[in-house]
DNA sequence: ATGGCGCGCGCAGCGCGA
C-alpha cells in the first residue's frame, strides 16, 4: 500500500493538482492538511468522482485537515475530545486494519511567543491522545505535517535556522517524546541521508536553490516499522505552477 | 535586520505561514 502526507495550502486553489496527482500516482491513502476549507464546502463529489473516499475537518482561513482513500474510511474522528483546540488540526479514520491520522501541527511563529507555548502544549495533548489511540489499534500511521525538523540534517542551514522555531531544542523534545510512545519516522527507518526536505519557502527561488526544511512526516506504529519498501519525496510536484510551499511525502509498505 | 511569496478575506492591505 501506499500512504501519502501533502500539505496542500488551500484545497480550494490546488484541487486540481491533488486531483491528478492522486489519478498519477494513484495512493491507497493521502493525507492533506491546511486544507482551509470548512466542512459544508469540501469538494466530497469531485473526490468520489475520482474513486475516493474522504474524511475531513476544516474551517475557514486556517487549518483544516483530511483523509483520502480507496477503501472506505470507518471511525472518523474529526475531534479528539482531549486535543482541547480550537482549530481544526487532527482527523482520524480506519481502513481496514489501519488507524491513520492526518495531522498539521501548530507552527508556533516565534520561540517567545504564545502561539509557541500552544505548539508545546498542543504536542503534549497530541501525545497524549495518540497513547490512548494506540493501545485500541496496533496498527497506526501518524502521517501529515508536524511542523518541526527532528534534527540538523532536516535544516539546508542550521546555523541560519539556530533559534528560530521548527529547529528549537523544545519543539524537538516534543516530536521525540511522541515518537517514545511507540512511533518510527518511516524516512528515517529507510535512509539516514540528510539534505532530504519536504517543505521550500515560496521566496527567493528557496525549491529551486534546494533551500528547504524537513518538516512534513509519517509515522508508523511498531507493528508497521519492518514492512518498509520505499520513502520518497515528491519535488516534481513542488516544482510545478500554482504549487504548495510543500511537496507530498509518500511512503510505500509491504503486506498491509 | 528586513522582506522576499502565496493564501484568505474582501476589495486594501494585513495576518499568517515556515
Amino acid at each position: 500500500m501506499m500512504i501519502a502526507t501533502w500539505n496542500v495550502n488551500s484545497l480550494k486553489v490546488r484541487l486540481p493538482q491533488v486531483l491528478g496527482w492522486l489519478e498519477s500516482k494513484k495512493p491507497t491513502i493521502l493525507c492533506l492538511q491546511e486544507t482551509k476549507c470548512p466542512d459544508d464546502a469540501f469538494p466530497v463529489e469531485a473526490f468520489a468522482e475520482a474513486g475516493f473516499h474522504v474524511a475531513f475537518s476544516g474551517q475557514r482561513t486556517y487549518n483544516g485537515v483530511a483523509i483520502v482513500s480507496q477503501e472506505p474510511l470507518q471511525d472518523v474522528n474529526t475531534n479528539p475530545s482531549c486535543l482541547n483546540d480550537v482549530g481544526k488540526r487532527v482527523v482520524a479514520a480506519t481502513v481496514g486494519d489501519l488507524r491513520i491520522v492526518s495531522v498539521y501541527a501548530p507552527n508556533g511563529q516565534a520561540p517567545d511567543s504564545e502561539k509557541y507555548l500552544y505548539k508545546l502544549a498542543w504536542y503534549a495533548y497530541l501525545t497524549d491522545w495518540v497513547k490512548t489511540e494506540l493501545a485500541r489499534y496496533p496498527a497506526m500511521i501518524l502521517a501529515g505535517d508536524f511542523n518541526v525538523a527532528p534534527d540538523d540534517r532536516d535544516v539546508y542551514d542550521p546555523k541560519a535556522w539556530q533559534g528560530h522555531v521548527l529547529v528549537t531544542e523544545k519543539e524537538r523534545e516534543a516530536f521525540r517524546r511522541l515518537l517514545q510512545i511507540g512511533f518510527y519516522d518511516a524516512l528515517r527507518l529507510f535512509t539516514e541521508d540528510g539534505g532530504i526536505y519536504t517543505w521550500w519557502d515560496y521566496r527567493q527561488g528557496a525549491f529551486w536553490r534546494n533551500w528547504g526544511l524537513r518538516i512534513d512526516h509519517v509515522l508508523l506504529s511498531e507493528v508497521l516499522k519492518n514492512k518498509i519498501l520505499r520513502v520518497e519525496v515528491d519535488r516534481k510536484a513542488r516544482g510545478a505552477k500554482k504549487t504548495s510551499d510543500h511537496a507530498p511525502l509518500i511512503v510505500t509498505l509491504k503486506d498491509v
